[in-house]
DNA sequence: TAAGATTTGTTCGTATGTATC
DNA sequence: GGATACATACGAACAAATCTT
């Protein structure tokens, strides 16, 4: 039973006023509800094609119209056309194919997809560690904490498959950051378990965040075999508490576990910080 | 000191992978390079125009080329060209003007923006009030913790201006509704004030998720003055915290508040289902 | 107020690449 | 390999918006 729960609607267009001339009207105003004829962009067609999906269920996998049917049906040009179904593709809401059969598709949006999205927006806002390990820290033991009582064995075991990528002691530079970085694959597993979905996106979210801001600061560059080895040794516990269905003991060890690896990660941070200030300019 | 901290990347195609250039690539190496003809999809024109603002380090409010530049730089069409610049101002990277000095302008992704097409990702997946609610126990109280201390007079100003909107009971239903999303705005102010930006985020788009599934599911119909009158009280009680900088008591407030109107959103829920039951097919 | 310059926005006709049969 | 159906790409001409004079 599907609820389409949010209306997708607006476009980002008329946001800011700082234009202090009164114009009024123009092509830009209400184009989204009539767009039977004349003044059509191509937001306004990709708004009423959504409409469609939602007046007629559609959902993904479903096709959209052909593109010379859209434009008849739109009274569009095709480069209008073809601008309102890149918006659409962009958004993530329909991927396109040619050849007979071919067209333009509904696809769920998916969380990769909107994680790419969502990362423009904070490009040149300042994020740091200490902002994203602020909420893991709120949200990973939240997260175990509901996972823990209904985890499969299946998933026990994906994890453990995880891990196994860096229960070794790394032998390269090379390995010991590819094993950071599946270090942090292990939480983005986690996260797509959640049975609360907005949750799971946000705890996903905040890996990737972490992965490019690690990878920007070269946090990663050096060895640090006591993270690694606390890491290894908190998800040993945590999967042990997965085993016995423990909600508990799995929260309070994501709990410190968090904390410990937040404490290493500042600290790091710092002595980078320092380093540059050291041997740069 | 503007920090880029993410590599804006990522096109969501399957095709083709192009040269997996690093982030110093210059203006010349990429996509256009190579394939001169042929085999230029707008989301590599979108991707190297990409390049090019990490490459001169573009800020929002700087110009990209004109679009006939562009068509002789990138050595495509119009249509195409157009076709990349929709799909970079969709994703809210930058905006276009008509007329002299106009252009494409690069901007700061807004929060709005970047809402709106993450909402997209939660169109098919199952959000209920729980799901958004466990989540706003979980960081509201964190917001207001960390903000409690430095809060300034302008916003607790502010955030009064946003109370006096539902002070007193509504005197008509739809007086009513209008003040449920009056409090609402309430918390929306609070998680812009947050010097965590993804912390400000998450709230903020809670907030809006709790706000297009209320009306779609008609929470909001029915009057609720008991839910209207501990909400003020909850909030006065917060400014009083604020006033007196305190952090602790701040959080304190705002769990209880939050895990009182998750039970009486619960409820309501439930009610209305029942209702829908009772009276529906 | 009005005319002109500049730049994006829209349309059309046509040609080409690509996948299916 | 050929035919078909479809998206993709190109370019010229025209329309609309906005700034300047």
């Amino acid at each position: 039973m599907k609820q389409p729960v949010i209306i997708p609607t607006k476009a980002p267009t008329e946001s800011e006023p700082d234009s202090p001339n009164g114009k009024s009207a123009g092509p830009g105003a209400g184009a989204a509800a009539g767009a039977s004829k004349g003044r059509n962009r191509p937001l306004a067609v990709a708004e009423t094609i959504k409409d469609w999906i939602i007046a007629q269920s559609l959902e993904p996998g479903d096709r959209l119209p052909q593109e010379h049917q859209l434009i008849e049906r739109l009274e569009v040009s095709k480069g209008t056309a073809r601008e309102a179904l890149k918006v659409m593709e962009t958004q993530g809401l329909i991927r396109t194919r040619t050849g007979p059969g071919g067209g333009a598709f509904i696809t769920e949006v998916s969380a990769d997809h909107a994680s790419a999205l969502l990362a423009n927006h904070f490009f040149f806002k300042d994020v740091s560690i200490a902002h994203i390990y602020e909420l893991r820290i709120a949200l990973e033991p939240q997260l175990v904490q509901e996972l823990a009582p209904r985890v499969t064995n299946d998933q026990i075991a994906e994890l453990r498959g995880v891990m196994s990528a860096y229960t070794r002691p790394p032998t390269s530079i090379e390995e010991e950051r590819l094993q950071r970085v599946a270090e942090l694959e292990f939480h983005a597993v986690l996260s797509r378990y959640s049975r609360n979905p907005v949750l799971g996106f946000f705890c996903g979210f905040l890996v990737r965040l972490l992965k490019d801001l690690a990878v920007c600061k070269r946090i990663y560059d050096e060895p640090n075999p006591e993270l690694r080895e606390r890491g290894v040794s908190y998800q040993e516990q945590l999967i042990e508490a997965f085993e016995t269905r423990d909600a508990e003991s799995a929260r309070a060890i994501m709990e410190v576990h968090m904390r410990a690896a937040q404490r290493m990660m500042l600290q790091r941070e710092a002595e980078i910080a320092k380093g540059f200030l050291d041997t740069d300019s």
